[in-house]
RNA sequence: GGAGAGGUGGCUGAGUGGUCGAAAGCGGCGGUCUCGAAAACCGUUGUACGUGUGAGCGUACCCUGGGUUCGAAUCCCAGCCUCUCCGCCA
């Protein structure tokens, strides 16, 4: 399932915290003067991504908002010239009671306006954190994944002449993966890989991280546990707050994407227009509590609470963002390709876009037992959505600053992964060979079973 | 966990209630000089919001959020973060 899906069976949304460490006033999401000019076309968007963010009530409260500032900034210029006179006539010696007395007055209006503001902001800042990022023009329009568009497939689905077990089967009678165990330690929605099984979830990710370091990523280890602020900066927050498990009340969250902390390196930095771009990949497990989709895939390792993904990272100036986007699917593909399983890969419609995301490609991969597509990655653009967010800027060439493009792709995730190799690979006798490539990383073991 | 110190512009670092958005230096940018470069010298150099067609004008910002005051980088309170020492520990 699609972070999108996710995010549209959690239904209920709940206002969340103001997150005022990323506040700025008039910095959300969108641009709150793209909004004030393209009001029909952002509703034509949060309609089209079936979201429900309110932006005629956006429009209010950016009209009040500006009305609050006209008059308390003069109120302010007025105060400022009075008290540099109260200066000059103390520092001549002179009283000024009447001036400190009338500037009493205005003080208190002032308060009283700024506190109206600050309510005002309040709310228009809580609006607008509910609104989605707009897809790109090139996004198929469509309520829901029916109208993904499948853009390319590679390789050929093979038609074993023999059933072909489901990886929990196959992983079980191997002694290689133990979701029973896994049960009695964790509950449901676990898995415990063991043995050739742990090995091969190694291999795999050493395998994918030589690849993407060697093709000019760098590799990040970064912390699990995140802030409040940087949630939101990534856009997992304000709107899939119950889908992540978090310490306490008030503490830290559990990282649902590697994305978030690595995309957040750059949180409230001023780069230069040198470093860009900067493509980062980094290993971590993902922590999900799959709120809403109790039922679904519960056999298995297809849907868990905790799974290893590695996932890559890029900051990119906006005019190459687009191409950004197509070479990091490429990226992504040729994890698969070098591992010979057959994938399609589909453009999302509006509807199954996530939240944050512009556009995105899914890329999917046959698996023979279940008999189905996979989704095993998820590469997106985000445009200056999670920047603005995050209040991530660089400095161009001529000085000015500007907000950087965002993407991200799984490259990849390996419950998905491994399901996949163990039914695609498998054999009549029960045995499951190690993709050739992969044979190095497995210490020369061609073979499971 | 205990005890101290501290968080100022891209960086270093002055500033302890009043024309302070903030000295100075470094860095950056522009210029003079040069065949070119370096050095030297001169000039310039924050972000956001509001307003205006525009030059501009106004407001806010010295970690964050409150408070005191006619007026806060400067005083008070809370929080976050950093550093040093002690203790504990993978």
């Amino acid at each position: 399932m699609t972070l999108a899906r996710r995010m549209h069976i959690l239904g209920n949304q709940t206002v969340g915290p103001a997150y005022h460490s990323v506040q700025q006033t008039g910095i959300s999401m969108l641009d709150i003067k793209f909004i004030r000019e393209n009001p029909d076309l952002v509703k034509t968007a949060v309609a089209n991504k079936n979201e429900k963010a309110d932006i005629d009530h956006i429009l209010t409260l950016d009209q009040r908002r500006r009305e609050i500032i006209g008059e308390v900034e003069s109120l302010k210029a007025a105060r400022n010239r009075a008290t540099g006179e109260i200066a000059h006539k103390k520092k001549a010696g002179e009283r000024a009671d009447d001036a400190i007395a009338q500037m009493k007055e205005v003080s208190l209006k002032i308060g009283q306006l700024d506190e109206q503001l600050r309510e005002v902001e309040a709310d228009l800042h809580t609006a607008m954190s509910w609104v989605p990022n707009i897809p790109h023009q090139s996004v198929p329009v469509g309520k829901d994944e029916s109208a993904n568009q499948v853009v390319r497939e590679w390789g050929t689905i093979p038609k074993p002449n023999f059933k072909v077990l489901p990886h929990w089967e196959i992983g079980a009678r191997l002694g290689i993966l133990d979701i029973e165990a896994a049960t009695r330690v964790s509950g449901a929605g676990f898995y415990i890989l063991k043995g050739l099984g742990s090995r091969l979830e190694r291999a795999l990710v050493n395998f994918m991280l030589d690849m993407h370091t060697t093709d000019g990523y760098t590799e990040v280890s970064v912390p699990h546990l995140v802030t409040e602020d940087t949630m939101y900066g990534t856009g997992q927050l304000p709107k899939l707050d119950d889908d992540m498990y978090r310490e306490r009340n008030d503490g830290p969250y559990l990282i649902p994407t590697a994305e978030v902390p690595i995309t957040n390196m750059f949180k409230g930095q001023i780069l230069d227009h040198a470093d860009l771009p900067i493509y980062l990949v980094g290993h971590t497990p993902c922590y999900r509590r799959e709120a809403g989709s109790a039922g679904k895939d519960t056999r298995g390792m297809i849907r868990v609470h905790q799974f290893s993904k590695v996932e890559m990272v890029k900051i990119v100036r906006p005019e190459t963002g687009y191409d950004e986007l197509e070479s990091l699917v490429a990226q992504a593909e040729k994890v698969l390709q070098g591992l010979e399983l057959p994938y399609r890969v589909s453009a999302l419609a509006t509807g199954d876009l996530s939240f944050a995301a512009a556009k995105c490609y899914d890329l999917e991969l046959w698996a023979a037992g279940v008999e189905r597509y996979l989704e095993i990655s998820s590469v997106s653009i985000f445009e200056d959505f999670q920047a603005r967010r995050m209040n991530c800027r660089y400095r161009d060439e001529d000085r000015t600053v500007k907000f950087p493009y965002t993407l991200n792709g799984s490259g990849l995730a390996l419950a998905r992964l491994i399901p996949a190799i163990l039914e695609n690979y498998q054999n009549e006798d029960g045995t499951v060979t190690i993709p050739e490539r992969l044979v190095p990383y497995m210490g020369g073991i061609g073979k499971i079973g």
